[in-house]
DNA sequence: GCATATACATTGTTATACTATGTATTTTGT
DNA sequence: ACAAAATACATAGTATAACAATGTATATGC
């Protein structure tokens, strides 16, 4: 069948929502690093992120000052870098939400 | 403000969406020409394609057999190319509408 | 001691939306 | 009657982002 259509297509759909999925996670304020995020998120969503995806992705997001990092040496192990929202990224995802609402309504109209 | 990033955001978040868009307006059988789906699909949902975005577009989806083109002469005017789902079409949309209900499931979850 | 999990990161490939541009016909406004 | 806008198709070039592959390094389980 048409397998590969569809996995071409999740991976487009992918594309912008990640990024949304993200911000929503990290809006409470609450620090993620990020191994952390992949699993939170995979766990709560059923979303599969590549490392490869997720890593320049948190840097594009803080290059637009929308989220903050920082290192934080661990007692054992690898240090990780943790990331935390900023006001500006509350206020992004906020208008993220109404847009991707506005699109789910308007998508349900057709798809019924 | 980030104008600029929400913008950027919602030309991503169009990727993946705009072929499911169209399957659905073409799900019910009926055909369309590419100007006609364009003015349809804005009305119905609010949401702008451009030319150049469209015509690619039902060109991938010819190619991978989910819509069929047919010209058709007017009596008066230029030609119409007027696309029509094939079942293949509508299985695949059915396996999209799918992915996309979970997906959507998933995010509520992490946006309330 | 070797595989697996943890944790970060980069490079190259692929797919797709959009702007700009082009062609040609028909309708609308004045 | 003439210009502008709408109708209707199409392509080329640019930017963006997901993903696979690959790499580094530490810690843990068996």
């Amino acid at each position: 069948m048409n397998e590969d259509f569809i996995h071409k297509w999740i991976s487009q759909v992918k594309k912008g929502t990640l990024s949304f999925i993200v911000l929503n996670v990290l809006k409470s304020g609450k620090a993620y690093y990020g191994y952390d995020l992949i699993n939170e998120i995979k766990k709560i969503t059923e979303i599969e992120i590549a490392e490869g995806t997720l890593y320049p992705l948190m840097n594009r997001l803080k290059d637009e000052k929308l989220i903050l990092s920082e290192w934080v040496e661990q007692e054992s192990g690898i240090p990780r870098k943790y990331y935390s929202i900023t006001p500006e990224g509350k206020n992004t995802v906020t208008k993220m939400e109404e847009y991707w609402h506005n699109l789910n309504h308007s998508i349900s109209k057709i798809t019924k």
